[in-house]
DNA sequence: CCGTCATGAGACACGCATGTCTCATGACGG
DNA sequence: CCGTCATGAGACATGCGTGTCTCATGACGG
């Protein structure tokens, strides 16, 4: 019975984080389950989106929690965040995927996304980031590279591990050769 | 006539970016035109997508193809490239948008991309760009980055001189403090 | 004025996704 | 064995979006 419940919320998660609109149907059919079964689970499609954002928010705030943030450096937290979410993200990817934020409880959204701001923020207080951007403009880049190397480990396009790498390098360092700019500097 | 196409296609343009499944009804209302108008100049919802790519796709190669890109060093070449996309992309965030590929021809696709990777490589070889990320990787962060600010410019979060100045910040230097860094080393 | 063309409104057909419900079946526990 | 529960398959209803088409109207040019 919550076996159940569970193999249609990880396949509603797979296909709705690539195809935000697939039918209810072709998850029954992920899921192995029929389709009259998932409405007894989920009595409407948006009950099922609410689950499954419910499901990969609670799965990467967890994560976030157990990962001591607080006790990091922001560079290092920024590092650790990056790994997280490559590693426990594909949950939280559908949520990303869904074009209406009214299907995720907007407090919901702030607890997974909190955690990234308060480490931007603390690392531009702290002098370890730049502080001509404004912190919110920095944590919706940091977003934006997040979700796209996310989006390439659901892909099969890369593996956490590089994921992390790539998305780390640009973000903290950028795309600039550090030699160049010293030879010249 | 044309005046008519022109406006289905930039309504469809506006909505589609935002809201991929916009219905076609929608598109007409917002185009101020007739659905059965709509049908007579785009006869399925497929070939107005099309039209809709075409477009975004031919405005931001031509602005590229002005841009005199292979004349600068590869980051300045980067600088433009982004500053471009934020002026002129504003349907181009309509292909993005877009979940199939199909609905634009790859060749199409790739002669938007080009620009955009030949730029990046350029700056790898010539030792401009880090050489530690392949560049195939590093383009794809870009475009992530790029297409996060766009849509900051669409949803009137920010203008394109900003998102420009934010975007480029952060893919060429990164969000790290030089000043710190410098300190360390 | 007439003919042509582009257009809007509205009606219709169709397919598909969503949601609802019934019936039969299998698993399980008492 | 019987009762209960969870489930799958299938049928049905509904709404909505897509696509099709007709008719009337207005604009324009000859």
């Amino acid at each position: 019975m919550q076996r159940t419940r569970t193999a249609i919320l990880d396949a509603a998660a797979r296909l709705l984080s690539c195809r935000p609109d697939a039918a209810i149907a072709e998850i029954a059919d992920e899921a192995g389950v029929g389709r009259a079964t998932l409405y007894r689970h989920f009595p409407t499609r948006e009950s099922l989106q609410q689950g499954v954002a419910e499901v990969g928010i609670a799965e990467i705030v967890d994560a976030f929690e157990a990962a001591g943030l607080d006790e990091l450096p922001a560079d290092r937290a920024i590092a650790r965040i990056t790994a997280v979410v490559m590693r426990n993200g594909a949950k939280y990817a559908a949520v990303i995927s869904q074009t209406s934020a009214e299907l995720c409880d907007p407090a919901d959204l702030d607890r997974a996304t909190k955690p990234l701001r308060e480490v931007v923020d603390r690392g531009i207080r702290d002098g370890v980031l730049r502080d001509d951007l404004r912190g919110e403009t920095m944590f919706m880049m940091f977003a934006a590279v997040l979700e796209r190397a996310l989006f390439l480990t659901i892909g099969d396009q890369m593996t956490p591990e590089e994921a992390t790498e790539v998305a780390l390098a640009i973000f903290l360092d950028g795309a600039r050769n550090p030699v160049a700019t010293r030879r010249i500097g």
